[in-house]
DNA sequence: CTGTTAGCGCATTCAA
DNA sequence: TTGAATGCGCTAACAG
């Protein structure tokens, strides 16, 4: 591999001159720089990115911690943290951190080695104090998805509460009155959060939410939102809408009624959350919240490289709001 | 951040020995070696890494050039290589390269920036002699999902053709004769490997194949396939089956069938390739060729790897085989 | 078993 | 405007 050296000996001029002309800094005499430029293309001559890391003390490179890069919605979130990246000339180091808390602190730690000050984390198993300690350690480390009041101007957090009294209100203006709520079993405050915002809205319009109207299932796919939804039916319960945690527990729920021979939306409506491809896939075309990750998640990437150079914690927060897409699942019941 | 140094003088010990105990090879005294390693977590040592990747000549990184890592199809071969990498206690580099040659080709060079030996490259837009002349360059470089004929041993790629052949024998056995093809406009060869599969297998079946009986999409997601099969319908022809491009395209056109009134599998049969989450969000349950992307990315992590530390290019080749997911939008109609 | 020495490839003073 | 010198943090001979 051609290094600094070759080049400054072929061109006849100093290494510190290649490296000016390089990174196109400091002063080099014209007819100086082409010379250098022209026997920088012939050589082919890349600079080591590793060495540039070492003595410059930053590595240019952006880490992404999620859970795992193959589902939609991570994959969304690295795509967006990916774009940032490359209006600053960074790099995206990824890591899956799949089921534990040992996992992203591990992945945290593998980036920490690669002094990479910059990192975008979606946490899953990490506790508030754990991700507290993480953010005191490393500057620019910023969460996606999660508001921790300590550290609140890290966090790049979406109004869930406000999301989930949405699609409720909606479900309201369409007559229905016998709500459910399928929803998963917690990890992350996520789920919490949604139900309290469902209670709200459903109180704020006169009603009052049954609490044994909530399925749960153990994970938030498919197969979760089958196992919610058939809980609720199995024991018989009565309603003519549901609120789903996500859009794959949706998507399930929309199957496991197929089966059933329950016609979504004309008997059941159903609301999904997160506004995936899948929410498409499925016919009807499910009425959902958007959440605008990859939105997010460029924003949480530009916030990490600025946090991680210059230490300007501005204090403030940084909220998002999803919103309501209509489509096909959800019916009007007021007029019958 | 604490240094090696830190450690040595604060363990009274010298770097080297230091460095023995990190990387758990060479010999060190039993006391020595715990009052080093007592030192090190204490300080909350961390090597790292670029200066290791300086010295060593080598970064133990992956890199990964896909389209999109949102993609489903590209996000899965992401954590198939992740999976790979943390075997082999490397990382991923990961580097959307969406549209062009050029965003293609700026990605591997800001890997060989990196020094990042090993290499695994979903190829859109680059011909074979654009991606021989980068295999020649880097040995490390790996491609998935394609076959160049000059450096097969570095290709890890799917019978695209024995995979069409299987699907039209499937709907053969079930009594079509009348197959429709949607496909899409050729970017990279799968299209092409694909309808030449049909055509060996309709011949093979003693029918065959209508030209006119294929409809192109522009793109190949949901609108490309209501493009493809709006095409085909809108001319007025005549077919009981269809076979897509792939699993999103299929979506596409159960979506419009189901528009148009059309039942699937009643009316019209539909087959997608690939057997991503999607398949299985749609009504009714896609069959599908099963693409094993995860496991081929996989197989490609390690043989990038492989080939990035000992140029042992073993000539042979890498095939993987997609296989038939029977699910609910294929009918027999040969009893009727 | 342990320490000393000499770079890896580059950016950054400081002189010239 | 350019070059020489120094060191980033670490590993790899080589001695001892």
């Amino acid at each position: 591999m051609v290094t600094i050296k070759d080049v400054a000996r072929v061109a006849g001029v100093s290494t510190s001159t290649v490296s000016r002309v390089v990174r196109k800094q400091g002063k080099v005499g014209k007819v100086c720089r082409a010379k250098v430029q022209k026997v920088i293309d012939e050589l082919g001559y890349r600079p080591n990115i590793n060495a540039q890391a070492l003595v410059s003390k930053k590595s240019n490179s952006l880490g992404v911690v999620i859970p795992l890069v193959s589902m939609p919605f991570f994959g969304t979130l690295a795509c967006g943290a990916e774009e940032a990246t490359k209006e600053n000339h960074y790099r995206v180091l990824i890591s899956n951190a799949y089921g534990s808390e040992k996992a992203e602190l591990d992945a945290i730690d593998s980036l920490v080695q690669h002094r990479c000050g910059a990192i975008v984390f979606h946490s899953m198993h990490c506790s508030d104090d754990t991700l507290c300690d993480l953010a005191e350690k490393i500057p620019g480390l910023v969460f996606v998805n999660r508001l921790i009041a300590k550290i609140a101007h890290r966090c790049v957090w979406l109004d869930n509460n406000m999301g989930a009294q949405e699609a409720t209100k909606h479900l309201v203006s369409n007559g229905h009155t016998n709500i459910a709520i399928v929803s998963r079993k917690n990890i992350n405050p996520d789920a919490q959060v949604r139900l309290d915002g469902v209670r709200t809205a459903i109180s704020n319009a006169g009603l009052q939410l049954d609490n044994t109207l909530i399925g749960y299932g153990t994970t938030a796919d498919l197969a979760g939102g089958k196992e919610g939804v058939s809980a609720l039916l199995d024991a018989g319960k009565k309603f003519t809408a549901i609120l789903a945690y996500n859009d794959n527990m949706a998507v399930g729920i929309v199957h496991e009624l197929h089966s059933r021979g329950i016609r979504v939306p004309q008997d059941i409506s159903v609301v999904g959350f997160d506004d995936l491809l899948i929410s498409v896939a499925c016919i009807p075309e499910l009425t959902t919240m958007h959440y605008p990750v990859r939105e997010m998640a460029h924003y949480a990437a530009n916030l990490a490289i600025e946090l991680s150079d210059n230490e300007s914690s501005s204090g403030k927060t940084h909220l998002f709001m999803p919103h309501l897409i209509e489509r096909d699942s959800v019916s009007n019941v007021s007029t019958l």
